[in-house]
DNA sequence: GTCGGGATCGCCT
DNA sequence: GGCGATCCCGACA
C-alpha cells in the first residue's frame, strides 16, 4: 500500500483520477483523513489552470502524474491538487481528519478543519512551496482505497466556465462536505 | 440559519 | 487593470 502514488495512477485522467481518490488516505508530515470530496480539472477544460497551455504557475500540472499541484486563490488561501495525466489534475476538497487532530486544529483556530479546499490546505500545514512534491514518501502520502468507494456526483463548486461537467465526487454516507451535494439520480 | 461584503495577490489580458 | 477552483465575520431573521 505504499510507495509512490504515480505507480498506481499511470495513464489515468483527472475524472477517473478524482474518482478513484474517493475514500483515500492523505497524509502531509503526519496530519491528514480519509479523502471525501474533490473536483477533477481536464486539458481541454475552459475551468482549468491548465486550459490556456503551460505557464510558470501551473507547470506542475503538466508535470509527472502523482505529485502535488498546489496554488494561491483569491491571494490568500492555498489549494492542494494531485496531478494526473499531463495538464489534468484533481483538487481535494474536503477530508475526514483521523490523524494529527491536534495538529491540525492548533494550525486553525475553528473547528472546522477540513471541509473546503483552503480549510484544509491550512489544517495540513500546506505551503507554497510544497507545490511539485510527489506523494511519495513519509511527509506526502496517498494510500488508495482497496475497495470502490460509493459516490456522490456533482457539478463544481466556484468556478464560471464548464458549469454543467459533473466532475466533483464525494463519499457517500458521510458528513463533512464542503457544500451538500445535488439529489442523486438513481443508480 | 442564511446572506453579503471584504480581504489580498499572482497571473493573464 | 481585472479577476478568481475561498474563507471569515457580522448583520439580520
Amino acid at each position: 500500500m505504499t510507495g509512490p502514488l504515480a505507480d498506481r495512477i499511470l495513464g489515468l485522467g483527472a475524472v477517473d483520477l478524482a474518482r478513484r481518490l474517493i475514500g483515500a488516505t492523505l497524509l502531509v508530515r503526519g496530519a491528514g483523513g480519509t479523502i471525501i470530496e474533490t473536483e477533477a480539472y481536464g486539458r481541454d477544460d475552459p475551468a482549468s489552470h491548465s486550459f490556456r497551455g503551460p505557464t510558470p504557475r501551473n507547470a506542475s500540472m503538466f508535470g509527472p502524474a502523482g505529485h502535488a499541484y498546489v496554488y494561491r486563490s483569491y491571494g490568500i488561501h492555498l489549494c492542494l491538487n494531485v496531478v494526473a495525466r499531463p495538464g489534468e489534475a484533481v483538487l481535494i476538497r474536503a477530508l475526514a481528519p483521523t490523524t494529527g487532530i491536534a495538529a491540525m486544529t492548533a494550525r486553525r483556530n475553528s473547528p472546522l478543519l477540513c471541509n473546503g479546499p483552503g480549510r484544509l490546505t491550512q489544517a495540513l500545514g500546506i505551503r507554497a512551496e510544497d507545490d511539485g512534491r510527489a506523494f511519495a514518501g513519509s511527509d506526502f502520502t496517498i494510500a488508495l482505497p482497496p475497495d470502490p468507494a460509493d459516490l456522490l456526483v456533482g457539478p463544481r463548486i466556484g468556478i464560471s466556465r464548464a458549469q454543467d461537467l459533473p466532475w466533483r465526487f464525494g463519499l457517500a454516507g458521510v458528513r463533512g462536505h464542503s457544500r451538500p451535494f445535488p439529489p442523486q439520480p438513481r443508480s
